[in-house]
RNA sequence: GGCCCCAUGGUCAAUCGGUUAAGACGCGACCCUCUCAAGGUCGAAUGGCUGGUUCGACCCCAGCUGGGGUCACCA
């Protein structure tokens, strides 16, 4: 028997398959011309961050577009850094955009014929893959500790020579199979390293979809592949996997560029097809005058959960991300009336290549278009779902009398140009609460302050010739009632009028209105008074109007 | 430090060698108006620097500068 082959029996005497039987279980993927496959592989190590879910929409809107497959494939091999029930948390949130994947891991169980989807689950995938690289004499095992790895970067700093297990510096490369052999037999803890033919002196190029031609140093590291727990690194899982799963382009994040001449080095190696890669831009923050990444410990919308707990939409977000993808998207928006994402056309040429600062005044902006915009009905049943966990006091509001809920969330809505003040739907409750009694009993308990000028005797003389007011007519008719008991008690009828000669009257119309406003919302802001004091209703009125007079 | 990516207003950005250098957010003014949020009109605001190529450069090239990334048994 072959030295190598020996070794290989040695070092893995459990894996029976080779790579062709792989290949005949993970055939080729029937689809039709152009689509694509493509995949969103986190690891399970915390909440879903705002970069991964641009990246998972964006992997998902390449597969959906081209008629392709979105999978989700859970990256677990880094074991210590695993955090208990965050796959699920991840799915989850992701659920909440609408990216739900065709096929790949799920906390239930695996969908799919290319699976496990969990690389904790595809030891015996990555080790026949290894077992075979082994004989072929690409790969071998590595006995340095990690106190010799120290010694050796330590050495390469102080000759200034590039650090990295590579060439001279990769001690047990050039181990001859025997010694391999002894070493494993005495007991020595070994990983798999890859073994490079690369040459750092010369260049790989390849094509990045977003990026176009990009030419790096050619790899010549021996990368381990497999660590002493017996599980892939990254490097080795992503080529392994995105083959037998027949990804046909790898979205993932700029970070991944200088590491790609590993990738297509092993993809060499194998004698596999490399993938296309499209590498995306990352999101950013200003912090003290420069660019960094939006960071997991500093910034909380690097959280999607931020978002999600402040009562965004999550189609404001996805909308927000798309602008920044593809910056096309808003002149379409416009141009559409829509803000649909399925009906554009997404492109990865079109991506920027630098990453955007996060700018939560535009994500604003296309939230609160997006409230102002919702059928009542649905923005109801979202307004209580986000009420549901994140208000209970709310909530019970809604649950209590939904209709009077309704009739809120109605103010204004139903015209060409909407109301436009929610941004997210942790700001509708705040600034509704005067509607509910108990709440406005609580400001008028603290008593009202009228415009300064205005004597006791006017307000509470208008505050007692306002309940006469009419119900259920049209606004102006209302209004003209306002109007003449403002007259009654010396405020001008039109501000005009008051314009022209302010020293005749105590007020002007606006100031008979604030008198009624306030009265009734406790504030001397709000929505259109008449609807207001319609959805409260006479009974209401009156006795606010009654609580509001001046002792 | 080596290597790589990037460079148009405050932000996102269009232009693909000839333009008054789009548009959006934000900002300002005015109009509308019973307040606010809207809406309408108008406005301020941009090619990092230095060389080259060219009849002509924001666009092509080089250098510089600046920003970002990466050099693990983490992904």
């Amino acid at each position: 028997m072959d030295r190598n082959e020996e070794l290989a029996e040695l070092l893995f005497p459990e894996i029976t398959k080779t790579i062709d039987d792989l290949e005949k279980e993970y055939p080729a993927r029937n689809l039709p011309e152009g689509a694509q496959v493509t995949r969103f592989a986190p690891s399970p190590t915390g909440f879903l961050h705002t970069g991964s879910l641009f990246t998972a929409m964006i992997s998902y809107t390449v597969a959906k577009q081209s008629g392709g497959v979105y999978m989700f494939r859970l990256e677990d091999t880094d074991t210590k850094r695993t955090i208990e029930g965050s796959d699920r948390d991840l799915i989850d949130q992701l659920s909440k955009f609408g990216i739900v994947a065709d096929e790949g891991y799920f906390p239930e169980g695996d969908k799919g014929a290319y699976g496990p989807y969990r690389q904790s689950k595809r030891a015996d995938i990555y080790k026949t893959v290894i077992k075979e690289l082994i004989r072929r004499g690409r790969a071998y095992p590595d006995f340095c500790t990690p106190e010799d790895l120290d010694a050796i970067r330590k050495a390469q700093e102080e000759s200034k020579v590039l650090p990295g297990y590579y060439g001279i510096y990769a001690r047990d490369r050039n181990l001859t199979a025997e010694e391999r052999i002894e070493k494993i037999k005495a007991g020595t803890p070994w990983v798999i390293r890859f073994y490079s033919n690369g040459d750092h002196e010369r260049k790989t190029k390849f094509v990045d979809a977003i990026r176009g031609e990009i030419e790096l140093q050619d790899n010549d590291t021996d990368v381990v592949i497999l660590k002493s727990d017996g599980l892939p690194t990254y490097h080795f899982a992503h080529v392994v996997d995105d083959h037998f799963m027949h990804t046909t382009v790898i979205t993932r994040g700029e970070e991944w560029i200088p590491s790609t001449p590993i990738h297509l080095d092993m993809f060499r190696a194998l004698g596999w097809k490399a993938p296309k890669y499209a590498h995306l831009p990352s999101i950013m923050k200003l912090d003290h005058g420069n660019k960094r990444k939006l960071s997991k410990r500093k910034d909380a919308e690097a959280a999607v959960s931020y978002f999600l707990d402040a009562g965004y939409p999550p189609v404001a977000l996805k909308v927000y991300l798309m602008s920044i993808a593809n910056s096309n998207f808003e002149e379409w928006s416009i141009a559409n009336k829509s803000f649909d994402l399925n009906a554009f056309k997404f492109s990865l040429k079109k991506m920027s290549v630098d990453g955007a600062l996060f700018d939560l005044d535009k994500l604003h902006y296309f939230s609160r278009e997006l409230i102002a915009r919702m059928p009542l009905d649905e923005e109801f049943e979202a307004v209580k779902e986000y009420a549901k966990n994140h208000d209970e006091e709310f909530f019970a509001r809604i649950e209590a009398n939904p209709e009077y809920v309704k009739k809120i969330l109605n103010i204004e809505k139903e015209r060409k140009n909407p109301r436009k003040d929610y941004v997210k739907y942790g700001d509708i409750y705040p600034l509704a609460k005067f509607f509910f009694a108990d709440e406005y009993d609580k400001l008028a308990k603290a008593g009202f302050t009228y415009k300064e000028g205005l004597a006791k005797e006017t307000v509470n003389a208008c505050l007692e010739e306002f309940k006469a007011m009419p119900f259920g007519v049209e606004e102006n008719v209302w209004f003209d009632f306002i109007k003449t008991v403002g007259g009654h008690n010396g405020f001008a009828v039109s501000n005009k009028d008051y314009k022209e000669n302010p020293a005749a009257y105590v007020g002007s119309l606006s100031d008979i209105a604030e008198v009624l406003r306030l009265a009734v919302v406790g504030s001397t802001q709000s929505p259109n008074l008449h609807e207001i004091l319609e959805i409260l209703g006479k009974e209401e009125v009156l006795r606010r109007l009654e609580l509001a007079k001046l002792a």
